[in-house]
DNA sequence: GAACAAATAGACAAAATACGTCTAATCGTC
DNA sequence: GACGATTAGACGTATTTTGTCTATTTGTTC
């Protein structure tokens, strides 16, 4: 069972590139058994189909990012430093591997058609490790959110949801980086305590 | 006539990314239509197949390439660095807006294929640029053949064969500029009179 | 080396996609 | 309104891809 997971795994590492250059449509089940070094009958061993197969590379993909969200988020540090960061976490993991611009958007709308529940949920727990994570610093005195009159869900909604509209917006020409970083000084500004 | 050429011209220029980045057989005919803006209708009516739009393409790209080439041997300055220059817009004119390494081998392989002709018409045109250029250097004294005891052509088959050995033995990794350099800084020594 | 599980090549029918052709409708220009 | 150019869309055919299956090979364990 152990090791069926790791072959698995192997073989998604291996697709994900794929999907990522042709996209799900031209991508065939023979181009990435043959970017995994295998054959096309054990790529159906693995995976019932390519539809299969791509909502795993999805979980997979979503199970990594949040790992590495939830890391980052533990580390030490001011609270907006830590979300910026968890915030960049999420795009590099989730959204720049497949911003080859052409493919993006088929990838994208693909996920939602075959993995949407496996996106929904990823984005409902970083919006859970966002709360709590303002929630602490709230806690400690790090961070006072009264002035602004929001819960930490709130505020937590409020970043995913303006990190959405950057991404949108600006798709991926560059000044996403830009407008994120000016959403965390503005977030710095309101919350820290000692500031009328 | 010419307004035909002009917008055929235009759906080549369009097309060739798009092979560049799916290959030729992943490449539809649908997509150089919406690459186009052109409906697939219209894209029928200036090309009759696949395959003849690829060698339109390939014939366009070489056209192009050549007429570069051509260019650079015209301008001043000593004879190796002129045909260092032309190598290198040879090389970038054909070679380099293909080297996504995947696609690469296909698509050389199909143009092999389709285009052959084409292929070997400029090849031996280039030859013929660099052993004139050669021609007209020696009879300005500028270089001198006797001491190596080669005729033009002889040195042109040369560099053009050393250009494709360089192509095939580093792919596209890089150290290829290096040995082309190599390669001119030992002619220019073996060529240039006033030496042993 | 026999016994066993895992991986493979290759064939296969069914489904999906692409090709190339055609017609009728639309568009822009004169 | 007449004209040529462009288009959407449907079409049959050919090719490709999918997903399944069997027989064979490979590698491991005893």
């Amino acid at each position: 069972m152990e090791k069926q997971d790791h072959k698995s795994a192997l073989i998604l590492d291996a697709a994900l590139p794929v999907f990522a250059r042709y996209g799900f449509q031209k991508t065939t089940m023979a181009d990435i058994a043959r970017a995994a070094e295998i054959s096309r009958a054990s790529l159906y061993l693995a995976f019932n189909s390519k539809e299969e197969l791509f909502r795993a590379g999805s979980a997979r993909a979503h199970e990594q990012t949040m790992s590495d969200v939830e890391a980052v988020l533990g580390r030490t540090g001011n609270v907006v430093d830590r979300i910026a960061a968890a915030i960049s976490a999420f795009q590099e993991g989730l959204i720049a591997p497949f911003s080859k611009s052409e493919n993006a958007k088929e990838l994208f709308d693909i996920n939602m058609q075959l993995a949407a529940d496996i996106t929904t949920t990823a984005r409902s727990r970083l919006l859970d490790l966002l709360a709590k994570a303002l929630s602490n610093a709230q806690a400690q005195g790090e961070i006072d959110l009264k002035p602004i009159e929001a819960s930490p869900i709130d505020v937590a909604s409020l970043i995913a949801a303006a990190m959405d509209g950057i991404k949108h917006s600006f798709s991926a020409d560059g000044p996403s980086v830009e407008a994120l970083r000016l959403l965390m000084r503005v977030l710095s500004l309101a919350l820290t305590p000692g500031r009328r």
